[in-house]
DNA sequence: GGGTGAACCATCTGCCAG
DNA sequence: CATTCTGGCAGATGGTTC
């Protein structure tokens, strides 16, 4: 709690979806849904114009098709998306250096420890200019909250909301809490949200009244008393810079369930081994893995076995994890396998061990040591059932691939045509997908500072079609951006010269008419 | 030496958030 | 009918160690 409104929760409006329009001039002002395009996707984010149909994030795909089916649905693209990222938060960082990320979007600054607030006189105007160039770098736009703490702020921001910004007075706090729900509380979910109302309590000023003592009975020690703070306002939780990660974990959901045992394990093999590059990727190793399954009834059970010392081994891990695996029935059907990495350390501190172990494993591997003697010597940190896999372990290796079709058969990625990629056609330019089946793809051609374009129909192995990087949203986009809706900049205008190399074609293009 | 209890560790589930 | 992915944390439980 601080006596200033110090402290500044900037969250993006609509993040992903607010890229995907500035990328694709035809989608602006038009319901865009982005999210996972097979048959058990979610919704990531959903534009304001899906939003007034009833479409928000978490929701199931084929409820958002029902409620807004004219909606343009895109795949995520992540990799844009943290390049947009990589902007904003250096603009926060311009702000103060104490910057604490929670998501791509989303980020708390602490002007306290910064220069900004004494430049600028006052939070309000921070955060304006923030905004301001928010827009003018990226033509996205944000929501600010400024108060003086976290959850304030983010409350604030959430008021904000669209492009806006919501400080809120010290002193002015309680009144303005009361009436929420309890859901505006950190913490409070479906769930405490649920226990809260057999209580009879179902917003943030009958959470303060109920008293601490009940709130503990209900909630136990640390979410009770966390939660009785909340309610009176009261939040001290510093803004925090770097956090290591702790775990590194994957996932996939099959689109149908999986049924094969040999199929099971070869998916866990799959999973252990991107795990690992990512954690690898990291420079980290960890010391426990663990697998997660996700059965037909949508039941989630986890097993984890620690080992002696950290690896980034992917053999190790992925032998971990097949042993995990074998531990658990999957004859009904599972929708879901995870494999995770946890109790992480530097990769560096144990670089050296890892090397004499590696080489020893070599060694040992050309002398014939088979499976089980490795497991035996590096496994079983051994608490439960660390130990069930010997006995049917040793055969069962990997094989390539079961007989039966596996249900999409494998495309290399940059032939796969998933709606919102971006490509380039030999004769016609740059475009994006605008979906694809029946063996053929039908592509947009515009770009991000072109006016809206026209849609042609390839056939999906057409080879004058290819795979192309999206386009960064830049400040020249930004301007483009800006004048679309008002007459247009007739002039080239003296471009700020700002842009770095990435800029791959001419800023031209332009000149192709709408249609 | 035996019994006890605290502290710690590993495992697993559940909740939350974006 | 449906219900992602990644990651953090709390708490229950049960075993080990001192």
């Amino acid at each position: 709690m601080r006596g200033a409104p110090t402290i500044l929760h900037l969250d993006m409006d609509a993040f992903f979806a607010a890229v995907e329009q500035a990328s694709k001039p035809s989608l602006r002002g038009k319901p865009v849904i982005v999210g996972g395009l097979g048959p058990r996707g979610v919704v990531s984010t959903a534009s304001y114009e899906a939003r007034r149909f009833g479409v928000h994030s978490a929701m199931p795909m084929a409820q958002a098709r029902r409620l807004c089916p004219n909606a343009a649905y895109l795949g995520p693209r992540f990799g844009l998306y943290r390049q947009v990222s990589e902007v904003v938060m250096g603009l926060l960082g311009e702000l103060s250096p104490l910057v604490e990320p929670l998501s791509l979007d989303e980020a708390f600054v602490d002007l306290e420890a910064g220069e900004a607030l004494s430049e600028a006189g006052s939070g309000r105007e921070v955060g304006e200019r923030l905004r301001r160039a928010i827009r003018a770098e990226t033509g996205l736009s944000g929501s600010v909250g400024l108060a003086g703490s976290k959850m304030l702020a983010k409350i604030a921001s959430e008021q904000a909301k669209p492009d806006g910004l919501v400080l809120i007075e010290p002193g002015t706090e309680q009144e303005m809490l009361a009436p929420m729900s309890v859901r505006t509380l950190p913490g409070v979910g479906p769930a405490t949200a649920e226990t809260l109302r057999r209580a009879g309590i179902t917003t943030v000023g009958e959470t303060a009244e109920a008293g601490e003592a009940e709130l503990l009975r209900l909630l136990g020690k640390a979410h009770g008393t966390s939660l009785y703070a909340m309610a009176h306002g009261i939040d001290e939780r510093p803004v925090v810079a770097e956090r290591d990660a702790k775990s590194v974990s994957v996932e996939d959901t099959y689109d149908v369930d999986l049924t094969d045992r040999t199929r099971v394990q070869m998916e866990v093999a799959r999973l252990a081994e991107r795990c690992v590059e990512r954690l690898r990727g990291a420079g980290r190793s960890g010391r426990t893995v663990v697998i997660k399954v996700r059965s037909y009834d949508f039941s989630t059970l986890t097993r984890s076995e620690t080992l002696r010392g950290p690896t980034d081994d992917p053999a190790v891990v992925k032998e971990a994890a097949a042993r995990l695996i074998d531990l658990v029935d999957t004859t009904a059907g599972v929708r879901l396998l995870g494999v995770g990495v946890s109790g992480l350390a530097d990769f560096t501190q144990e670089d050296l061990f890892a090397q004499a172990r590696a080489a020893q494993e070599e060694a040992e591997e050309t002398a014939g040591a088979d499976d089980a003697e490795r497991a035996d010597r590096l496994g079983d940190g051994d608490g439960a059932g660390a130990r069930a896999g010997t006995g049917a372990g040793g055969g069962a290796q990997v094989r390539p691939a079961p007989p039966v079709a596996p249900e999409s058969a494998e495309l290399p990625e940059d032939r796969r045509w998933t709606p919102g990629k971006d490509v380039r056609h030999a004769v016609h330019g740059r475009g994006w997908v605008q979906g694809s089946g029946v063996g053929k793809v039908t592509v947009r051609f515009e770009e991000p500072d072109t006016p809206p374009g026209r849609v042609r129909t390839f056939s999906v192995d057409d080879p004058e079609l290819e795979a192309v990087e999206p386009r960064m949203l830049d400040a020249a986009v930004a301007e483009v951006l800006a004048g679309s809706g008002a007459p247009q900049p007739s002039e080239p205008a003296i471009r700020p010269k700002s842009r770095s190399g990435a800029g791959a074609g001419p800023p031209s293009a332009a000149g192709r008419s709408s249609p």
